[in-house]
DNA sequence: GGGCTTTTTGTGATAAAATCACGGAAAGGC
DNA sequence: GCCTTTCCGTGATTTTATCACAAAAAGCCC
């Protein structure tokens, strides 16, 4: 599939502009793991995900991190493009969660897209204020729900984006998505298996009872 | 003044745009305390302040507040224009926290010049994306600093705001500032005034020694 | 000015979550 | 089978949040 398949706003665009970006749109495929941008970086401009998973991040001086967001399939951002609008100034990080593929437009590019569309400027209008909508809604989480709520969201959620109730995942990673210390993470899950919603081994969590689990977290 | 002088790209208009918007730009003036925008009524569209202050703010169910930013003279926020943005879905109230004077302009105007002009275009995204970046630095404010430093950081930027170290304001509504209860604030501000910090009383906190407060919050 | 209400502040007790400091168990490499 | 690394468990302590209640200050009304 090629990259136009990906980009909404593809027919919107003359077939001149179609073309510089054909021209310098650029291709990778990396593996899990993978941090294909921080805030030291020049930074990577619009990406699009063909396929795979990818997790934006934020991180502390000491090294503790939290997720606000994820793009799969079809998603694009413009998280990584920090020099495309001025205004938008802070550190994220982003890195694949799975093997990945996807496509990046520089910056510079975008800008100048953006500064003769309309649809571009528009197209750029929403991604940034979806982004902007999910932080709210992350910081609403943060802010009013309590740890037990927002654990068993997560394992809900991952459980869901995995279609298997056995999740491959330490008690480490689940404290940087959610931004918390891994002890916490631990404790609660000890809990959680005391009340029977999930089962515990080494490296795995299955949720044993979904909507048990469901209930809590409302 | 007139509304032309507070708008940044009103030279960037055509002369018939700038009459649609002086045909329905309303203006208001309204009271210290007066909410000017919430979830429930029609959206305000885009907000400019003339004179005063506003602050905008997230509410809990049970009743609980935390300040996302604020509007100074010369100020223009998208906040309220959710109906504007599809993708900008969340609930954000505004209250007037001095005596203010602004104008709004209607949430479809603005998003037919939006959908016609690239300028105005990509001045909504300047905005969309420093209310993005503000969030993004209250968001890390909370995570990753103590409580002690982001209420010291709130009574300097306070007092430098006000002019005067010398703050008429309750614990209550440092508590609504920050997202806490107002024990919490109660009790860091007594520890505050035994290390010789502030000095208390009804209503009002002195901050007398700023210095030092300086170096606690960094 | 004396009683009344409302607002603001103080504080103990308890719970939730974060931090610190370990140690032990499981998995993987060789 | 040994050694290293990763992952997990858990007590002790500190920080924040929550709950419950009350005293002190200010404002109001006659």
């Amino acid at each position: 599939m090629a990259f136009s398949e990906y980009f909404p706003i593809w027919n919107k665009l003359t077939a001149e502009q179609q073309e510089r970006i054909t021209g310098v749109v650029e291709y990778r495929k990396v593996a899990k793991g993978t941090r294909i941008h921080d805030s030291s970086a020049e930074c990577l401009g619009l990406v699009t995900v063909k396929s795979g998973q990818l997790r934006s991040y934020i991180l502390s001086e000491d090294g503790r991190e939290i997720t606000i967001g994820r793009l799969f399939d079809y998603d694009v951002s413009l998280l990584s493009a920090s020099c495309v609008l001025p205004d938008l100034n802070f550190n994220v990080m982003i890195e694949a969660e799975k093997d990945t593929e996807f496509w990046s437009i520089p910056a510079c590019l975008f800008k100048n897209l953006m500064d003769e569309s309309i649809p571009v400027a528009s197209f750029a209008n929403s991604l940034i204020s979806s982004n902007f909508s999910d932080l709210m809604w992350l910081m609403e989480q943060i802010m009013w729900k309590s740890f037990d709520k927002r654990l068993a969201e997560f394992l809900l959620e991952e459980s869901r984006l995995e279609g298997d109730p056995e999740l491959k995942i330490t008690h480490e990673r689940i404290a940087a998505h959610l931004g918390t210390a891994r002890e916490v993470v631990t404790r609660m899950l000890r809990y959680f298996q005391s009340e029977g919603m999930v089962k515990l081994s080494r490296g795995t969590i299955t949720v044993t009872d979904p909507k048990k689990m469901e209930s809590l977290s409302e």
